[in-house]
DNA sequence: AGTCATCTCACGGAAAACCGTGAGATGAAA
DNA sequence: TTTCATCTCACGGTTTTCCGTGAGATGACT
């Protein structure tokens, strides 16, 4: 007999965890161990170690804080938490970054119902999934590239520096601190400190030395 | 009529430091700009903004505080510093490590008297001088490749680095915290400590971000 | 005219990194 | 057996980074 896989549903509308529910009832092996309304409320639910759960299925739309920001959270924390993404937007940016966010599984609720139960089951053990649509998607972007181990380029996301945060960057790859980078810069030390604020949100590292090694694989050095 | 070219020189021997005054002073375009007798010293004096010197004339082996701590000091922070290193020691080992970490110019005291002058108009004008014995020293050594810009490849720091150094090294890369690491590895907060001190210490470097530097260059990763 | 991105700066607090120094324990090499 | 490197830990202090939040100024695009 299987062990039973656990999972928790975020989604600010309840008429669609419901219709989760129902769906994912219909299979034993799975049982649902709460849900979130919205980002913060998932949060707060898993910050108490008596709530786990295997699989966590996530929108991204969401008010307080959305599904980017909880994923972030995560990663932040370093929980290595299974988490399927469930969005609208079939768009190849959000795919992308939830992705980079650390996102085991994607399905768009167009198809939701038919995937749900599939993709809990292959992500639970280890795998990832993507919706057929979402996968065309993926492959007809990065033409000839093979989806490899969830890793994927993010040059997309250089492109959203601004030419202030890239001097930051440079900078700091230099081994510089805000102090010497106002000082060279002729700007103020809050000023410097909100470039890296930013690049840090932008990027989604954790420190400085993440945002080196952003630099490094992106060859801006 | 050319400008003066002022010059510091630092040696715990006073009979050299005299020997040296005393060769430089043939040359009417050089002139001395007192004299330290250790490590300490020559940086107290150059934290003072009267005293500047074009260039230095350091020894290696000072008491209190060592030619490799002064120019550790002026690389930290940062103080373009023109010197030349006087050593004793033919060792290719220290004639990398100095110029790692900045210096400008080698000349050993066997030969001094006859490089000290020409090495320190060399320097002035920004380029780099070696007395010829170390010149055949460094290029025996690096078969073939020719002495690049100062920059040496310092492959024989990576190897002075311990297993636990390096370990931390690598997690660093990996955006860890001190305290994650320590979790991670089951160690004291206060070890992971000190070996970020011992790698910053020997890697020469100023923070985690030159960490992270050094080891993607040396593809530690 | 209004929205938007970018650039600029501020302030206060929390967390992490950095620095210096000292020291015990262990095991290998001289 | 003594020396040496390495690994381990501690403590207290300073500096830097990180976080959140808010806001004015400018110029571009709608």
């Amino acid at each position: 007999m299987k062990e039973k896989i656990y999972v928790h549903v975020a989604d600010d509308h309840k008429i669609l965890i419901e219709g989760i529910i129902a769906v994912i009832n219909t299979d034993k092996e799975i049982e649902i161990k709460g849900y979130s309304l919205t980002g913060q409320e998932v949060i707060d639910w898993f910050s108490q170690k008596e709530n786990q759960a295997d699989v966590l299925i996530l929108d991204i739309t969401m008010p307080v804080l959305d599904g980017f920001q909880v994923l972030k959270h995560f990663k932040k924390k370093r929980i290595d938490q299974k988490v399927i993404v469930l969005s609208s937007y079939d768009d190849l940016k959000i795919v992308q970054e939830v992705l980079n966010l650390g996102c085991k599984g994607y399905i768009s609720k167009n198809n939701a119902g038919e995937h749900i139960v599939n993709a809990i089951k292959t992500v639970a053990k280890g795998e990832q999934y993507f919706s057929n649509d979402i996968q065309s998607i993926l492959l007809k972007s990065i033409s000839g590239q093979m989806v490899p181990q969830g890793e994927m380029p993010d040059k997309f996301l250089l492109d959203s520096l601004t030419e202030r945060e890239l001097d930051v960057l440079k900078l700091i790859t230099k081994e510089y601190s805000t102090i010497e980078m106002a000082d060279l810069m002729n700007l103020s030390v809050n000023t410097v400190e909100t470039y890296r604020k930013s690049l840090l949100k932008k990027l989604n590292v954790k420190n400085a030395v993440g945002l080196a090694m952003y630099a490094v694989k992106n060859n801006i050095v």
